[in-house]
RNA sequence: GGGCUCGUAGCUCAGGUGGUUAGAGCGCACGCCUGAUAAGCGUGAGGUCGGACGUUCAACUCGUCCCGGGCCCA
């Protein structure tokens, strides 16, 4: 059957319409299309491009904070990313020259266990290999995991100078990184001091958390009376019945007790025994110091009575050691010290403390001495490397901790345990069985024991009289936080961090490249020398320190016996705090471009501990400010439910999945509708919500690009001449690129998205597009109402395209290039609006018009409900408005093409009262009509008129012109 | 346990300095159109603004506590 005729035997027009024409799909098929895109983006270098169309406009400088290279990326690197991707695009997009230098962090533990793994999987002892071997297979790795992450960002669209990246392992970055060291030695900031750390006494060797296991053991505890000395209130009592009782569950960090804590918080007595049972270690009439707490459940392990005596303030109290009596050695006084770390849960309510064997214990020795290491250095040696008393430790020398396998106890514990007995200064022992912190490769139990580390000095002036802290707390008041809040994080954090620990005992890493002096102890600083430790890095690595003899960099004139060269790996912060140096600053490759300091870091709200912190010690320490001007942090990717995700519990949603199901721009629009400064969920009906919306975003460009269909510049017309519709659209249009510049300039890309995405939604989609489809349809070639709306739609397209460009940036260059076959939509910058564009007095006039017209649908909506009328085109409603105001709006407009209704009549004055009215639009009602006349067979709104052109007396007056 | 932080409809987000019946989009339900058609338009139902106490004439907006997330520490 001919398409002329149906069973009405009207004619049929379409070939007569200018109907949407495009190839532009509605199904995206964007797994398939992204690969495509990126081929011909890398074929034609668009990168490059980008660079060279941008040189010489100011510059933007994100500097890439570096993830670490091993394993797959994550959701949240994937964000991080594509995060740092929308920024360098729209920098780009508003005019500036914004390279991206892409990096990673690449020594370390991590990595360097993973090949301690591989050796032990094919049975090798690590010991067995060669440093240097151990090295090249680090390396290996991270060029591996390199290569794996790279393809993974660049398949979610991220643009970056991807052939040439930064690694913290590059020669080039290893000597600067070794020289920065030099300079916090210049300064003076480096020194040698002592930190408790979980120490392997089979291993020899101190653990990092990540190679600690906790399990079970059953520990020694005893209860110890420490002798009183002094007690301000007590003067009249007999010293020697006087005892702050401790309870500790390793006996064998009680010869390097040094001090005893107590709670400023909790409340202590003065406790007298009043009765013993049989076995007890105390006797009647003694004195024990206790907190009111724990005295009654210390009393009955004690198996003793007590009373409560007087109320004390332990501050006053000064204690000795159980074993003063034993050895001059022990003759020091034992202060009590207040610490917050104290607890009422279990003991005494007074902490034994053993600065060489805790980390508390340090801390609090510490904050009372900043100089207590260097005063005290015989706390820090009872124990040797492995594991027993030292030689120096009366009564228990040579006493092991552990068996030397570390599968049984040693004799430590028992020998201190009986002195304490036969020295009258136990009071109560007994086991507990407790979670304890073992090695994760003997499996032995860790103890903690101080070793000499290499620290970075907070408060020690060095640079104008000011310290390291002062200076990174004003490097931070001098930064801009996005958002604000961050900048307190990080600065509670800077005020209150001990010293920077910079040395590990390590392998896979960048040295600490300097000697020390022997006979001073001091830091050898001498130019000649740094300069060559530097060359033979820049030319050979860092792996020149291990493979050279020390004379090498000595040079002539040092005897290298006379220097200890230091083998401790730097912390991996060091290295990731340095990278602005050989990145930004002093660029060691040509691909890059310098600057003085970064415009902007972006990191997940983890690194204010971390790279945000490191990065600003370093700068400050070496040049004295921060090497950013701005930080911006995102938070953390939890699954639906706001849960964190992890692989146990099975919820993790990984980036690649969803570039591989739904397209990267799927996972950019999720990044871009979620605000990112806080914690942000992904998981299926997200994903789902957000697919929706690219395909409304997509529909819309598409019809844009059907009725662009053959759009030439003789169509063109200019603002002043269009109708008042497009006049309203020309306005909001200026409107909305105002706000997204704003949105873009702030990093608010959930603020774009949403600005754009409702703009196409209930402006153009829902109002300006609906109602113009009629004129873009059946209007003729040359009307001008046509012209003004394909000229409009035409900016709008250039606009929408660019704006959304950043954010779906494979979509947007679909689009683009479907117009402009031989350009890049990432070529092109945000489009200029003419100052006279905007009109806000317009877009309140046509608010008010928009009310008016919902009271003119609502009206509709109920006759259709009824069944009078389904399509709007059978209505010709009366609009009455009370306000004389209200009618001259419409003045020059046509109503019934605004209500896309065949007629409309605006009647000023009092409506009838059945006549249609919404409450939140007063002094408005509408009273319907249906529309007179018959259906124009083309445009099919019902008019009189149709009929009345003999020549097509089944068409309006507009088609039957518009046929000819 | 500490520091910081978050908790508005099923989902994603708006809601300056506290002030009428808490908004949008999506989704959902229902309807229309069939010349954006695995599209488009419209209508509607959904929220004790995590909870409890306070401050105030008035709190989603301020304070305290609690509950539940998250990051960083211990």
């Amino acid at each position: 059957m001919s398409k002329d005729s149906d069973q009405t035997g009207a004619k049929d027009y379409r070939a007569t319409l200018f109907l949407p024409q495009t190839d532009f799909p509605m199904k995206a098929g964007l797994p398939q299309a992204e690969p495509k895109w990126l081929a011909k983006w890398e074929a034609e270098d668009l990168y490059g491009r980008i660079r060279a169309a941008a040189k010489g406009r100011p510059q933007f400088i994100l500097h890439d904070g570096p993830p670490y290279a091993n394993g797959e990326i994550h959701s949240g690197t994937g964000l991080n990313k594509i995060l740092k991707d929308f920024v360098i695009r729209s920098q780009t997009m508003m005019g500036k020259d914004a390279p991206y230098v892409p990096g990673w962090d690449c020594h370390g533990l991590p990595i360097e266990w993973k090949i301690e793994e591989k050796y032990r999987a094919s049975g090798k002892s690590k010991d067995s290999v060669p440093i240097d071997q151990l090295r090249k297979d680090c390396r290996e790795f991270a060029l591996k995991w390199i290569d794996v992450q790279r393809g993974q960002f660049k398949r979610m669209g991220v643009m970056a100078e991807w052939a040439h990246p930064y690694t913290t392992m590059n020669f080039a970055a290893e000597a600067t990184i070794a020289g920065e060291l030099h300079k916090f030695v210049d300064v003076g900031l480096l020194y040698r001091g002592f930190r408790p750390v979980m120490w392997s006494p089979v291993e020899k060797t101190a653990l990092a958390e990540a190679e600690i296991e906790y399990h079970e053991k059953t520990s020694p505890t005893i209860y110890v009376k420490f002798p009183v000395v002094r007690a301000g209130l007590l003067k009249d009592r007999p010293e020697k019945s006087l005892s702050v009782v401790i309870w500790t569950t390793t006996p064998w960090t009680i010869p390097g007790n040094r001090a005893i804590c107590y709670s400023p918080k909790m409340t202590y007595s003065l406790f007298e025994v009043v009765d013993a049972s049989e076995g007890a270690l105390a006797s009647k009439g003694e004195l024990l110091f206790l907190s009111d707490a724990l005295a009654d459940q210390t009393a009955s392990h004690a198996k003793i009575e007590i009373k409560c005596v007087a109320e004390v303030d332990p501050s006053t109290i000064h204690c000795a050691h159980p074993f003063r009596e034993l050895d001059p050695y022990y003759g020091f006084d034992v202060p009590l010290l207040a610490g917050e770390h104290v607890t009422d849960d279990t003991g005494t309510g007074f902490v034994h403390t053993a600065p060489g064997h805790g980390e508390d214990d340090f801390e609090i020795v510490l904050k009372n001495d900043p100089n207590y290491p260097a005063k005290h250095p015989d706390a820090f040696r009872v124990i040797t490397a492995d594991g027993a008393f030292a030689p120096e430790v009366p009564v228990f020398a040579g006493k092991y901790i552990l068996s030397r396998d570390g599968k049984k106890e040693g004799d430590a514990n028992g020998a201190v345990i009986k002195q304490l007995i036969e020295s009258g200064k136990l009071l109560a022992k007994g086991s507990l069985r407790h979670q304890y912190p073992h090695s994760w490769r003997s499996k032995a139990p860790v103890i903690f024991r101080a070793t000499p580390q290499w620290f970075a000095a907070m408060d020690k002036p060095f640079r104008a009289g000011k310290t390291l802290r002062q200076l990174a707390m004003e490097g931070l008041a001098a930064t801009r936080f996005y958002p604000a809040a961050g900048a307190n994080r990080i600065g509670s954090m800077v005020e209150g961090r001990p010293d920077w620990v910079l040395s590990r005992q390590r392998a896979w890493g960048v040295p600490l490249a300097i000697f020390v002096v022997k006979a001073t102890g001091e830091i050898l600083n001498d130019k000649a020398v740094n300069a060559r430790i530097l060359e033979a890095f820049k030319a050979e690595g860092a792996d020149a320190w291990f493979n050279s003899p020390a004379s090498r960099f000595l040079g002539e004139g040092k005897n290298p016996d006379d220097y200890e060269q230091v083998k401790d790996i730097l912390d991996v912060w060091f290295d990731s705090g340095s990278t602005h140096v050989f990145t930004v600053e002093q660029p060691v490759d040509s691909h890059w471009p310098q600057a003085d300091q970064a415009d902007l870091y972006l990191e997940g709200s983890d690194q204010h501990r971390g790279w945000f912190q490191s990065s600003l010690l370093e700068g400050c320490a070496t040049k004295g400010h921060p090497p950013y001007k701005a930080v911006l942090t995102h938070g953390f990717v939890l699954d639906e439910k706001g849960y964190k995700m992890s692989k146990s519990i099975g919820n993790v949603v990984l980036p690649q999945t969803i570039a591989d199901q739904n397209g990267a721009d799927i996972l950019r629009l999720w990044a871009a509708s979620s605000d990112f400064t806080e914690d942000l969920r992904i998981g299926g009906e997200i994903i789902k919500a957000n697919v929706d919306a690219y395909r409304r975003l997509r529909n819309t460009i598409r019809f844009m690009l059907a009725n662009l269909a053959g759009f030439e510049e003789s169509e063109r017309i200019a603002v002043s001449e269009m109708p008042e519709l497009e006049r309203y659209i020309v306005a909001k249009l200026a409107e909305i690129d105002a706000l997204v510049k704003k949105g873009y300039a702030d990093y608010d890309f959930n603020r774009v998205f949403n600005t754009v995405f409702s703009f196409c939604t209930n402006e153009l989609s829902a109002f300006y597009f609906d109602i113009r489809k009629d004129a873009l349809y059946c209007d003729k070639a040359t009307s001008v109402r046509r012209r003004a709306s394909r000229t409009v739609t035409d900016e709008i397209f250039r606009r929408v395209v660019t704006w959304l460009a950043p954010i779906l940036c494979f979509t947007m260059e679909e689009a683009w290039t479907l117009r402009y076959p031989n350009e890049s939509v990432h070529l092109q910058l945000f489009a200029e609006t003419p100052a006279e564009w905007a009109d806000p007095a317009l877009i309140e006039k046509w608010n008010r018009i928009r009310s008016l017209r919902r009271v003119i649908t609502g009206a509709l909506e109920l006759q259709r409900k009824n069944k009078v009328i389904g399509a709007s085109l059978e209505a010709d409603p009366v609009l009455y408005v009370e306000d004389a105001a209200d009618a001259a709006l419409f003045a020059g407009l046509d109503l019934a093409e605004i209500s896309i209704t065949s007629g409309a009549e605006v009647a000023t004055g009092q409506a009838p009262a059945d006549a249609f009215r919404l409450p939140d639009v007063p002094g408005a009602a509408t009273v319907f009509r249906a529309a007179q006349g018959d259906k124009c067979a083309r445009c099919w709104r019902v008019l009189p008129e149709v009929g009345e052109v003999p020549e097509h007396p089944d068409l309006c007056h507009r088609c039957a012109d518009a046929v000819g």
